[in-house]
DNA sequence: GTTTCTGTTGTCAC
DNA sequence: CGTGACAACAGAAA
């Protein structure tokens, strides 16, 4: 599940359970998820503490620890959650860490195990962990994300996907926005006018926003992700049958009336003058 | 029943 | 810059 808009509502079920007191008990019940960190230490450092307020950098959410300068980083792989519930019941088969606060439990759900939770100190430590991220997607100006595309040469989903140019953007993020903006995802940055790069950026926001807002990425009526799955998908906005392929390893869907691999459609709901 | 493929995340070698 | 292998796991497809 989690791409930005995930992990943002991930941060928001955080941040409301940290205000709720101090940690009681931690229960690591598969280490598979921690990475440089043992159980007692990670157990050492959370309980008898409150949790800061957390951030997030594209697809990290990072917990500061009072008291000590340790933070939490968290990565949710593709599926991984956070779980909170005020009167813990049954414990998930992939709940892997437990973290009782006065209130309620919060649960790191993953059945994968991609990623996990790390424990880091200075900020040279978290990026170590984290690499050098680019700047987070969600709310990113026109100038900002000019900036960084500039220069690149590599097909544009791939470059969306790209941590270290902007961080964030997943898989279906990436195909949402080129779709809403009416590209093709392996048509290049440089070869796009002024008016098609704008479009990106604009699309993006949109997608983010209104996603981050509900917490996961929207798939309602209208929307590419919505179709993306069905065996025969037509696009939402033209009718013409979906097309996927792969692109950077990733399953990559578009409407190849929509994105033209040589430039914008000239017909559909924009008028064409 | 068993094997193979797939994937909202990443890294690494070539 | 692009591709493929890989990590761990479950569910679906073959």
């Amino acid at each position: 599940m989690p791409e930005l808009p995930d992990v943002e509502g991930f941060r928001r079920v955080l941040g409301r359970a940290a205000k709720k007191g101090v940690v009681s008990r931690v229960e690591v019940r598969d280490r598979g998820i921690l990475h440089g960190v043992s159980a007692a230490r990670l157990e050492q450092a959370l309980v008898g503490a409150r949790l800061g307020s957390p951030s997030r950098h594209g697809k990290w959410l990072v917990v500061p620890i009072a008291g000590g300068g340790d933070r939490l980083a968290l990565h949710f792989g593709m599926s991984g959650s956070l779980e909170w519930s005020s009167r813990p019941g049954e414990v998930h088969p992939h709940d892997r860490v437990l973290v009782d606060v006065d209130g309620g439990r919060l649960a790191f759900r993953d059945q994968r195990k991609l990623h996990g939770i790390w424990l880091v100190a200075g900020d040279e430590d978290l990026e170590r962990v984290t690499g050098r991220l680019g700047p987070d997607a969600l709310g990113l100006s026109d100038a900002a994300l000019r900036a960084r595309m500039e220069g690149r040469r590599a097909r544009l989903k791939s470059v969306l996907m790209d941590q270290r140019v902007i961080a964030g953007v997943g898989n279906l993020t990436a195909d949402e926005t080129l779709w809403r903006a009416r590209v093709h995802p392996a048509r290049r940055w440089g070869e796009l006018d002024e008016r098609a790069q704008a479009g990106i950026s604009r699309s993006l926001q949109e997608v983010l926003h209104a996603s981050a807002r509900r917490g996961h990425l929207l798939a309602e009526p209208g929307w590419l992700t919505r179709v993306r799955e069905q065996p025969d998908a037509r696009c939402p906005r033209c009718g013409a049958r979906l097309q996927t392929t792969r692109i950077g390893g990733r399953t990559t869907v578009w409407c190849p009336s929509c994105q033209r691999e040589d430039g914008p459609a000239r017909s559909g709901p924009r008028r064409t003058g």
